[in-house]
DNA sequence: GTCTATACACAGATAGAC
DNA sequence: GTCTATCTGTGTATAGAC
């Protein structure tokens, strides 16, 4: 947990409280974005999800894009958690962090624990691109996938016809992938199956292999 | 093009104004909804993008979430009239008429002609199930993409570790994949460049092939 | 069927007392 | 910082004249 080694000391009792309040907003903010999304999500349910009045709300964050992007930084504070761990076992191939970590995702999204933004919103965009903690965890991830990605390319484990960029990209496409959804809808098959199918398919392909 | 196969005879000079307007509001809908999505696209955009004043617009559908089942059922048919051409050419390996089909799909995409819903959106959802010409497309879509899919597994050219259906749902959810997206905002790669590494995601994986 | 004008609802944000 | 009450903008949908 490199993100959060830097260990704080001491806080007052109205900090800690104040803190535990955000945690509960955030908590919130989360989950709805997973269920429904950025537009669809009002600050009136995150209200009444943490059990204050709106106007307390604004106390804390300034607008609804801050409070999503509070969220995002968790989920990218909870990736690079999850990547501390993955890299402390050396011995493990590239192409299963990999694995692992398109694993991680669809296990959260499964979850509804994944915040579902939109892509093409700008003032959304706006209020992430200015805001430091995000961009630095973003940062930080692209930049530690991308070097399990070369290194996968070097040792012959992953596909060379794609540029590193495309394969990141990808990623994180997957992190999202609707598939999840329309499949555990179907109520088919199990949570771990469709985990399974859905990482076949990326690191597979469709194709049959040899 | 069996789906407008069946020609109805004469028009009036009035239908076929009624008709012409129409299709001027759903070639709006669908540009709209591919560049914004369902949520942030407003009936007034619509209306000033057709040029008539926004009570016309409910004069012809009557309600916007009608406008994006239009929209849909435009899309289905421009599909159905592709599978047709493909289904043509009787020697073509179904693997190849599924590759062709995604291809496609993605240059829909790239040429912002792929209208994007949210798939949570329960008013929406009832107004398309509700609509019987956006159903039978999407029926009949499904079932010829399906024969190709049990067909590519029969002949061993698609990977048998999938249930067919969660190769048509892979299908589906690859024609909005925002990888494409995300790769023509890089700007450094060509239309063509992209779509072909797309479509080696998809159907060849990640992960290196022998 | 097209228009102008408006009703209605709702969501983001704020005022001001405590 | 929390609350109640309110402002303000915007978006869907409609009324009613022509």
């Amino acid at each position: 947990m490199s993100s959060t080694a830097i260990a704080p000391p001491k806080r007052s009792f109205r900090e800690r409280m104040h803190l535990a309040r955000e945690d509960a907003i955030v908590s919130a903010v989360n989950r709805l974005l997973a269920e429904k999304g950025f537009d669809a999500m009002t600050v009136d349910e995150v209200a009444a999800e943490v059990g204050i009045a709106k106007a307390s709300l604004y106390k804390h964050f300034p607008s609804k894009e801050d409070l999503a992007a509070a969220a995002m930084v968790r989920v990218m504070d909870r990736a690079r958690a999850m990547l501390d761990t993955l890299q402390a076992d050396a011995s493990a191939r590239p192409i299963d962090q990999l694995k692992a970590t398109a694993r991680w995702t669809m296990e959260v999204q499964l979850d509804g624990e994944m915040p579902s933004l939109p892509s093409e919103n700008s003032s959304l965009r706006a209020t992430l691109i200015n805001n430091k903690a995000y961009m630095d965890g973003l940062m930080d991830v692209s930049e530690r996938l991308g070097a399990w990605i070369t290194a996968a390319q070097a040792d012959g484990s992953l596909s060379t016809a794609l540029p590193p960029i495309a394969v990141l990209y990808t990623m994180y496409a997957r992190a999202c992938d609707p598939v999840l959804g329309f499949l555990k809808g179907a109520e088919l098959y199990t949570r771990e199956q469709i985990v399974e199918m859905v990482l076949t398919t990326c690191f597979d392909g469709l194709r049959a292999r040899p």
